[in-house]
DNA sequence: GTCTATATTTGGATAGAC
DNA sequence: GTCTATCCAAATATAGAC
């Protein structure tokens, strides 16, 4: 299907592709609320006008579609690596946390604007669906993990899954990727959240991982 | 028999006094977002007119200011209590947790619709001022915990009391009053807040045991 | 305290020219 | 691909009667 040149690409003037616009409008649906945006407000950011913008996406929920979209694919493509990865359930947990912090990290507004979805309309409720889905895998994940002893099985697994990704979640509210390498942020919340505050204790071996 | 009648009870009929309304226009607010909440919306939910409404409350945002004020001042009474226990910061710390989790649970729609807030007006950054305000309260905690030794001290105590604070707040995406005691979920908030996910131990290992 | 209008603005979306 | 002009629906808020 994708022959060739029809490709576009960034311009001097208008020129729009749909990525550009996308970007546009999630940028604004995360700083003044998706309701509060209007089609002017991301048609003025493109320097276009309404109609224009028309030209260019269906409409406004499809817009808030296509960024959810692209935030739970990143998420979901976390989660099948670490699944075919051949190692304990919580080696696995702990990988998946890292790495979701790390899409959160590449992708920080389009997850961001995921995380803000209440489920009114149908395209929200999709993204709830997607959302419940990889809640259900953290949640067996932590299962296991339990199961095999490597985490505390005094606590629901469930409640346990929605307390960590609570922390790695709340990264949208003031991560910014311009100061700090995700990494090291991915290392503090796996830290965090597998040994605790609690002073580090010389006589105990957390097994982290290499990358400093 | 009240001493004088202008305390405006609930009563079969309309009479609704301020808190009625407030309490459903929070519930509105977080239930279809506070933009795609009309006044109409809350006026039907109680059974008046706009009209009406608009003799009870000056306009939608104040409504807005009425809520957000009371989940922030829940937060800032379990800080002053905390700040006035003669203990260690850690353990200051781990109350103030603790705490937060009871007033959020107790104003759960109040603190919801808080934690929703992007700043957008001049009640919006108000409230964004506030909780910066508390930040910078469990920052200085943590700092003093990490100072004491009583919390780890190769983790940022900013970052430290974003990510603790943004697991305690991601409760309001799923804590429902109705199923478990508040207080019960406040222990294991801590308790997974400063000993971490990992098995408890005795002897600790990487927990790659065969299972139990 | 509650109602029935209604003023005024803004938003999503389309038609059709260039 | 971009524009001007416009339709239509909905929202905040007010006026004024009962």
């Amino acid at each position: 299907m994708d022959t060739a040149r029809p490709v576009p690409r960034r311009r001097g003037r208008p020129g729009h592709d749909v990525d550009a616009v996308l970007a546009a409008a999630v940028r604004l649906f995360n700083t003044h609320g998706y309701d509060a945006t209007s089609m002017f407000d991301v048609a003025e950011a493109l320097g276009i006008t309404k109609s224009t913008l028309y030209h260019h996406v269906s409409g406004k929920e499809q817009l808030l579609a296509m960024a959810v979209d692209r935030a739970v694919d990143g998420l979901f493509e976390a989660a099948a690596r670490v699944r075919d990865a051949e190692t304990t359930a919580t080696v696995r947990l702990k990988e998946l946390v890292r790495s979701s912090v790390l899409v959160l990290a590449q992708r920080l507004e389009f997850v961001t604007l995921l995380l803000r979805v209440r489920g009114n309309t149908e395209v929200e409720q999709h993204a709830l669906a997607r959302r419940r889905e990889f809640d259900a895998l953290v949640t067996e994940l932590a299962r296991q993990a339990q199961a095999e002893g490597g985490i505390r099985a005094d606590v629901d697994p469930a409640t346990a899954a929605r307390l960590l990704f609570g922390m790695v979640n709340s990264l949208v509210e003031w991560y910014r990727p311009e100061r700090g390498r995700p990494e090291a942020l991915a290392d503090t919340v796996v830290q965090l959240a597998f040994d605790g505050l609690r002073t580090i204790d010389t006589t105990t071996d957390r097994g982290d991982q290499p990358e400093q």
